[in-house]
DNA sequence: TCGCAAAGTTGTCAATGACAACAATGATGG
DNA sequence: CCATCATTGTTGTCATTGACAACTTTGCGA
């Protein structure tokens, strides 16, 4: 039985990420309150405390997975950019990258911007985030360049889309895809063209 | 001691009341998770297993407080609207009004919108979030009316409009009230004329 | 190879949520 | 007026949990 290496003896070798792989298992469908460190350790068939070793606490572990969760926010939306197009499809990927992460992964997008982690952590979330609105911030300054955005201090242009996008994807999840797909592309539109009549 | 009616007999008589206070209080400066039944019961000069007769789980106690929550988001929503005014003044003391309650309540509104609600409440959640709604489509439909806002369906505009105000609110915890006021402007403006030039 | 740090183990403790069985209270209707 | 009975609170108990302390195994590097 060479199947995942069920049986190791004494060092686990990888208990840090099983660990994590099982808490947002157990995130996604039971919710953060169903965390239980001695159940992820019994799962990874281990003794109720190993876990302390890899996380000094149950909310390190959270935080952890909450981190985890922004460097795959950004990959997500990093892998959906087409640099060379126009603003309105760029912007129109990144809203669908951010729903669509939203859509698969909804508790832990709640954990990731839940407001009780820790001062030493928060620091290293603060930078996740930055690093996320970094990524819209490209489209605009592109945008200003070609002349498709208005002139005005990139960051709060950005912010603004960031802010967008992050509500929708926070309001979307009871809704049908389709209906996700149709407003996201009705709130990129307000986005670029305004509310009001030209 | 008449302090607060100290000393009840038996009966408390505003146990869910005073339990629903504590729970608040303790979600804000210590997370959801350091909220305990036990604890609340303590604090109320209860016994440990009074707070059963009101909420039968932790969960329901959550549910509750969450629903307490949108009514007061509603109350200030409705609060801050002048009704004759155009709808730049409308969206922009809507915007004011819901980042204030975010700035004041965040962990509350965490809570609120947090995807692990019973079902059997989540349909109460469900109309309060839709309450919300509605309160942004009056201006929408108004300013529809008086040319100022595009035709289209007002229902997703106003959704458009929830979608940007609530990534708006999620995300102003760490800055400035001066900050949050800037980019309010901004999110506002930019909704109404877009981000492309004219 | 010796020593030591990393990683895992057992044992324990107080706190918690949930539940069951019981008691006090006060409202209601006969 | 008072018997009944639902409501609300109480005590007792249990399994689960997070945290910690003390000890062991392992493997790496000086």
């Amino acid at each position: 039985m060479l199947v995942g290496m069920a049986d190791r003896s004494y060092h686990h070798g990888d208990l840090r990420a099983v660990l994590l792989d099982g808490a947002e298992r157990t995130l996604a469908d039971r919710g953060t309150a169903a965390i239980s460190l001695r159940e992820l350790a019994r799962e990874a068939g281990v003794s109720h405390a190993a876990p302390g070793r890899h996380f000094k606490d149950k909310q390190a572990l959270l935080d952890a997975l909450a981190l985890s969760g922004f460097e795959r926010l950004r990959a997500a939306l990093e892998r959906c950019g087409p640099e060379g197009a126009d603003t309105e499809t760029r912007l129109l990927s990144l809203a669908r990258a951010y729903v669509g992460f939203a859509l698969s992964h909804g508790a832990l997008l709640d954990l990731m911007y839940a407001r009780k982690h820790e001062s030493a952590m928060s620091a290293r979330l603060a930078t996740a985030v930055s690093d996320i609105l970094d990524l819209t911030l490209a489209p605009i300054v592109q945008g200003q360049a070609d002349g498709e955005i208005i002139e005005g201090d990139p960051f709060t242009i950005a912010y603004t889309v960031v802010s967008t996008l992050h509500g929708l994807a926070t309001l979307s999840t009871d809704d049908t895809v389709e209906r996700v797909d149709e407003v996201l592309h009705e709130v990129v539109r307000t986005l670029l063209h305004g509310l009001t009549p030209r």
